[in-house]
DNA sequence: TTTATCGTAACTAGTTAAGTTACATGAAAC
DNA sequence: GTTTCATGTAACTTAACTAGTTACGATAAA
């Protein structure tokens, strides 16, 4: 797992996960999914879980499955339940007191908040529900395709 | 200087530069606006240079000068300048041929696509001038309240 | 009781970016 | 023309972050 793909690589999961509605995934299924360790997927996705995006059982026959329907989930709960940050810059003063800071600050910090209600809100639209419809699409296309061939 | 504050640490910069426009500026005093060193300024703000929004003198007397008026200096610009990227997240493949990724990323890549489009055009909005403006706001502020105690 | 699974702490390794040193280049001052 | 002051840049060091790994306790089904 790349740096900086830690979302879309919960998205692939999820998008698995909603594929097999029925049966929990355990961590080292999700793992390969992502070409990664267990533990890695588990300490990612914990955070989902805590936003009851996922549920997890141990012992045996434990696993992972969707805490509710693909249609109910956002891309906007997942990153914040991933503790992404949307926006990449810091606003944190270095030098308070600093007027020259402060002003920079000031105006950095409108745009960020301003910049991230927006993004979110774009997020908020797109489901898991539009994720598996995508990935339906192009699989029945291969499948087609086949026959045609 | 902190890691991810390179936007506003060359804000700060440039400010500092707005307010003393016939006065090059050495890399030395802009390191130590923003408590750094002379050579992380210069491979900084290196980029600000190839775009026009600074220039740089060599030798005796010289150092760094804002290279046109800070209303014409977007933070646009000078976040491109910097090579900053908008967006954290990648949406590189890692499992060319799995139809799960490639669903995902071509949502995520629409996003990607759409919300740096428009936090660019909120970003071409805000001026250096801008920043000045609010840094006089506070100056001012502060003399005022100085002069009533 | 055994086996399979998650939860989590602790450590290792790789990557990135800042910080630093060193020196070549260029321009003004004397 | 020599000295001084500046940038430009390569090369190295250091610090921070994060993925990856190992280990083991807790839990639940077979």
């Amino acid at each position: 797992m790349k740096r900086n793909s830690r979302l879309s690589s919960t998205l692939h999961i999820l998008v698995h996960m909603a594929e097999k509605p029925a049966q929990a995934l355990t961590s080292e299924q999700l793992a390969t999914f992502i070409h990664t360790n267990p533990v890695v997927v588990r300490r990612t996705i914990a955070g989902l879980r805590d936003a009851g995006i996922v549920t997890s059982s141990r012992g045996h026959g434990g696993g992972w499955l969707l805490g509710r329907a693909p249609e109910d989930i956002s891309l906007a709960e997942i990153s914040a339940a991933l503790g992404e940050t949307l926006l990449p810059f810091s606003t944190e003063p270095e030098s308070p007191g600093c007027l020259v800071e402060q002003a920079v600050i000031a105006v950095l910090d409108d745009f960020r908040i301003a910049a991230e209600r927006l993004l979110q809100e774009k997020l908020s639209h797109i489901t898991l529900a539009d994720l598996t419809a995508d990935f339906r699409r192009r699989y029945d296309l291969i499948g087609v395709s086949s026959h045609a061939v």
